[in-house]
DNA sequence: AAAGTTATTGACGCTCCGTCAAAACTCGAC
DNA sequence: GTCGAGTTTTGACGGAGCGTCAATAACTTT
């Protein structure tokens, strides 16, 4: 049967063309990524590139679904660190910063995608896809901020559930990490270092909260160094990565 | 002379352009607002739009800039409050928020050009007055995060000077509130309160960094109810908009 | 090998941005 | 009042990009 060979060939074409886009987005930004250009970059018209992706933006989409792919395996890596919850959660924010240093190249085509204008455009099918995405990142979150709140070494208050503080978090990172795109910006602004201010922050708003151990009481740069170790060897091989004592 | 009303007509149609420009961005997005349908909307043709603006994308920061003028004029109405600096910084996440919540359009055309596609295309001087906004609004907390350290009620870590955390409260604020832009998600999430949490999560993370009085100590609702009263009395007629007790 | 099926192509229609030569208008001089 | 130089306005047009589809090529079955 033919339909094998064919099956993979698709497949392997699908690989092709995103590719192709993803250069084309990282060197000339989302108005330069064009079909056309995206054709001549692979062995195909224009025509045959519509029959993998039902429009410019299901490309874009695509994309960031294989950024967020990577990012959830990374997330999902740290989930495994063992240990206190609030160490738990420090593995969480160490696989977002390596994730957003080692790809920022992804991390800007999931910001590309979260455009109002752009999602418009997506099939209901993908949209759900990257907000499945989302939960499944969020739900890994709410899971350690419970356990904290079993072990009692955290104590939530009203306003202020699981899910919430999970969003916060995320909130301050993420939104730190979007902040820093405009290097000019930053350093007009005065601010250095800012990857490990985002890091020393996430703790000092743990530590706002009360989630035991306090920064005071435990050295969560060593918990930083060993999650390197421990679940991320190989992407931490280059020491620059690694928090520093 | 009639260059006197000349510069007056011009100045007039330039905000009628703005008006129409505005009410497509909200209504269309991004790309529902072209130059063809603003011109069909003030009562002249595309060429003379060409003649106000350089492009669209010139149109665009001009809208942006207008909210930031907005928010700007928020943020300096706040920063007359008086009392102890926690509670003038405050006063600025209370004017943010109003911002927020009042002009939820104004906090979206400022995400939209926010972008660096779109960003690229404008003429260098009006980033440069999109820059001067940024750094005006820093230059303000920065001054209470300074009386804060001058005062004795803050000691900052060596890793955050002033205009660090004033960059790292930015952007759980902005970041909490962007990512709020999707309400599904927000609701599959499970997160409720979105608002108020991103309200108190500021002072957790403010007690995170010692910065007295803390929230144990003092009632920083009731300061949130006393900046809506004294600085944002209009603003804040309607009740929903004030902090309860 | 002929008929039928599937895959590929690229020219084309459409929309939108930004331009520019021509038309319309203004206003002082005579 | 009218002429004409200067200014403003216009909208048709070029160019670029997205998505389509009739025509063509390749492949499969009989």
């Amino acid at each position: 049967m033919a339909s094998v060979w064919k099956e993979r060939e698709i497949q392997r074409r699908e690989q092709e063309i995103l590719e192709v886009a993803r250069g084309l987005l990282l060197e000339h930004g989302y108005l330069g990524m064009t079909m056309d250009r995206i054709a001549a970059g692979i062995e195909y018209s224009k025509g045959t590139l519509y029959q993998h992706f039902a429009s410019k933006e299901d490309v874009l989409s695509a994309i960031a679904l294989s950024s967020e792919a990577k990012r959830m395996d990374f997330f999902e890596r740290a989930a495994k660190f063992q240990g206190r919850p609030r160490e738990r959660i420090t593995a969480i924010g160490v696989a977002y910063e390596l994730y957003f240093r080692l790809y920022p190249a992804y991390f800007r085509t999931e910001q590309i995608i979260h455009n109002q204008d752009i999602l418009a455009k997506i099939s209901e099918e993908r949209q759900g896809e990257l907000m499945q995405n989302a939960v499944r990142c969020h739900a890994i979150m709410d899971l350690i901020v419970e356990d904290g709140v079993a072990e009692g070494d955290l104590v939530l208050p009203a306003w202020c559930p699981p899910p919430t503080l999970g969003f916060l978090l995320w909130s301050l990172t993420s939104g730190s990490y979007l902040n820093m795109a405009d290097e000019r910006c930053l350093e007009l602004l005065g601010v250095t270092n800012a990857v490990e201010a985002v890091r020393n922050s996430s703790q000092v708003f743990l530590d706002g909260f009360g989630w035991k151990p306090l920064m005071s009481e435990h050295d969560y740069h060593a918990v930083g160094r060993r999650v390197c170790t421990e679940i991320f060897p190989e992407e931490t091989a280059d020491a620059v990565l690694r928090p520093a004592a």
